[in-house]
Parts: structure tokens; sequence; C-alpha cells
DNA sequence: CGACTTTGACCAGCGC
DNA sequence: GCGCTGGTCAAAGTCG
């Protein structure tokens, strides 16, 4: 059976690696991450995108598989103890001088789901009752890999961002909540290092799932920065981290060490966070112009000078039924300095993001 | 001794 | 109203 959490990401990386035109999209701009988001977001579980299209809401990707000199594997010695032991497959490029990967994956999603305008949103919430996890997966958006840097080299997959839009009935009960981003990451270890220091206050056993859930909260004093720490109870080697709010200070553990490719982005930064205090690495990210347009569609707020990008993608002909042939080895697409540094508010600082630049 | 983790208790939201 | 679940609190324990 394939690997569901490689088959997501060789689609998240056929969405942005499918074309020819360079085209660029600000990494931020597609997550939609603003300061000011009034609503939550989410990145889907792959997970979810890979149960039945019947009840998911997210795309239902159908494999094949073949070979791709273009394709590398990346990360598969041993594991250390603070490090990912489990990679996927990243595109190519040089991403790194991974080896070639053993074959080349052509996902086809036929996302009836994906698209689902409000009404139509909420003619299906009247028939049919949706898990929570499906109620998040409105969309599979966006997946990128980063990698650790050095020997702890790590995949990170960012997957889908969704929407979740909450319940009419309870709009006027809920309180309002700081803007949520979750990130699936391989991993061995629970709470990855990520620049910030976190003291864990809580530890719940999750419901369908062998594996509590840890909660942490950010130990500088006015900030309010939390995160939830869980594993994926499909993947066991796959930590789910959400982040709820922005913080408010630089990272406490941050390292300057300056590289060629950071010093790049620093130039363009946002000065939230100084770029050159990162030993990150951008992978660029290249979106056909179809398929910018499709994230373009998904950003129905601009917030903070940041289109965001979070939208369903309802009439999306270009999406539906969309074959994507990942390994494009003409891939890139560009973080921006302003995007990287917002990012960097939500990628662990130990990660590298890889700039492809081939 | 301070910072952090552990863990049971408590509370609120939600569905039935 | 009741029970389930997620999220948080706080006391106790651990560690450097």
């Amino acid at each position: 059976m394939e690997d569901p959490t490689e088959s997501l990401t060789s689609f998240s990386e056929s969405l942005f690696a499918t074309s020819n035109q360079q085209q660029q999209l600000g990494f931020m701009e597609l997550l939609g991450i603003s300061g000011s988001l009034q609503e939550e977001y989410y990145f889907s579980s792959p997970f979810d995108s890979m149960l039945p299209s019947s009840t998911t809401r997210g795309f239902t990707p159908s494999m094949t598989t073949s070979s791709s000199p273009a394709a590398e594997v990346l990360n598969n010695g041993p594991a250390t103890p603070n490090s990912s032991s489990v990679s996927s497959v990243s595109s190519g490029g040089n991403g790194g001088g991974g080896a070639p990967n053993d074959h080349e994956q052509t996902t086809t999603y036929c996302d009836k789901s994906v698209g689902l305008g409000d009404d139509e949103e909420e003619q299906h919430d009247k028939t049919k009752k949706l898990e929570p996890s499906l109620m998040q997966n409105k969309g599979l958006l966006l997946c990128v890999n980063i990698r650790f840097a050095g020997s702890e080299e790590m995949i990170v997959d960012f997957w889908g961002l969704c929407r979740l839009k909450p319940k009419k009935t309870c709009e006027k009960k809920k309180k309002e909540r700081e803007p949520k981003f979750a990130f699936m990451t391989k991993s061995e270890v629970d709470h990855l290092e990520d620049g910030y220091r976190w003291r864990k206050y809580g530890q719940k056993a999750v419901k369908n799932s062998p594996f509590p859930r840890s909660y942490y909260r950010c130990t500088s004093a006015s900030c309010n920065v939390k995160k939830r720490v869980e594993r994926s109870f499909t993947d066991h080697s796959i930590v789910v981290t959400t982040y709820e709010g922005q913080h408010t200070h630089h990272s406490p553990l941050m390292m300057p060490r300056p590289s060629p490719l950071t010093s790049r982005y620093s130039q363009g930064g946002s000065g939230r966070i100084p770029a050159g205090g990162f030993s990150h690495q951008l992978r660029t990210l290249t979106l056909p112009s179809d398929q910018q347009q499709q994230f373009n569609n998904f950003a129905p707020l601009n917030c903070g000078g940041y289109n965001s990008i979070v939208h369903t993608a309802a009439n999306e002909p270009s999406l539906r039924g969309s074959q994507f042939s990942s390994r494009s080895p003409a891939s890139s697409a560009s973080i921006r300095g302003g995007d990287y540094g917002l990012l960097q508010d939500m990628v662990p600082s130990t990660m590298n993001i890889i700039k492809d630049e081939s």
C-alpha cells in the first residue's frame, strides 16, 4: 500500500512543480497567514484526504508510480534521537543533493469534494455528519517540504491549508481564538525544537488515538502563543504540531548563522524576524499560472499586506480531476523575504527550508 | 532554587 | 440534564 504521507507529499509538490512557468507566489500568501486573521486556519491532515471521497472534503488521490531520476529520497540513514528517521519524497532540483528516488508518483485527484461553495457546504452539512477531522479538510491546498539542517535532515510537510468555518450554531458562543496553524512533521520526537521556549502545561489522551496530546505555552511573559503536539494515529511517525497565536518576540534560541541563501532573504525580509538569524534556506516554489489563480482563489482576505489564500475553491475546473505529474525538474517558486519572516514565526527555526534554485 | 514536566482535577462546549 | 471530550489549571515531582 502506498504511504499516504508520501502520496500527499507528492501531490503537494506536484501542485507547485508542474509548470515551466516561473510565476512566483509568496509562501505566506499561499498560507494566508496574517496577524489579523479572524478565522482559524488549518493544514489538513493528509489522511483525511485519504478517506473515502464520499465523506471527505479534500482531494481523493489515486496514484501510480514510475521511475524518475528527478525524484529524490531524503534521509534514508538511521534515525537520531533528535531528528527524523523518516522522510518523504521531495521534488527534484538540487534540494540538498539527495539520491535519486526509485519511483515517481503521478497523482490523480478526483477532488469532487474540493471547491464546495458556502451554499454547497451548508447543504453538505445538513445531509452528512462529518468527523471533526473531516470538517477541517475543506481542501488540500498546500504542502511544502522542509528539511532540517545537516545531519538532522528532516522533511516537514505543510498540508493543505484549510479554513475551518465556524458552525453557525455556535458563532456567538465561541470565544474568539487566535488563528491556528498545524504542521505535520515526520519525526521520532514529539516536541520539535523550534527556537522558542515552551512550557508544557497539559497532556491529554486523544480519542481514537493511542498517543496523548501535549499542550505547550510559550514561556515568554507577554507571549501567549500555544501549541499542541500530537501524533497522527494513522501514521505514528507523523507529529502534528498546531500553533495558536503569533509570537510577540524573537526566538530566544536564535543562533545567527548567516548563509548566502539566508542573507539573501534577509535583504527583503519583513523585519519581523531577522532572516539572517536563522539557518533557513528556502525552497522555492513555483505555481503555474492556473494553479496560482487557484491559490489566489483561496484568498478572500487581504490582511497585513499579505493576500491570504484561504477560500473555498468553488467551481475551479483547474483542480477538478486534474492530474499532476510530479518531479518536474523545473519546479521552483519563491518565498519572498517578508513572507519568509512570517514563516519563521510558524516553522521551527531548526528547520531548513530548502530553496530550490534549479 | 528556578525552570520544567507530570498528572489528576476541573471546567466549558457540544451532542444526545 | 447527562455524558463525552478537549483544553486548562495547579500541585507535586524532577532535573540541572
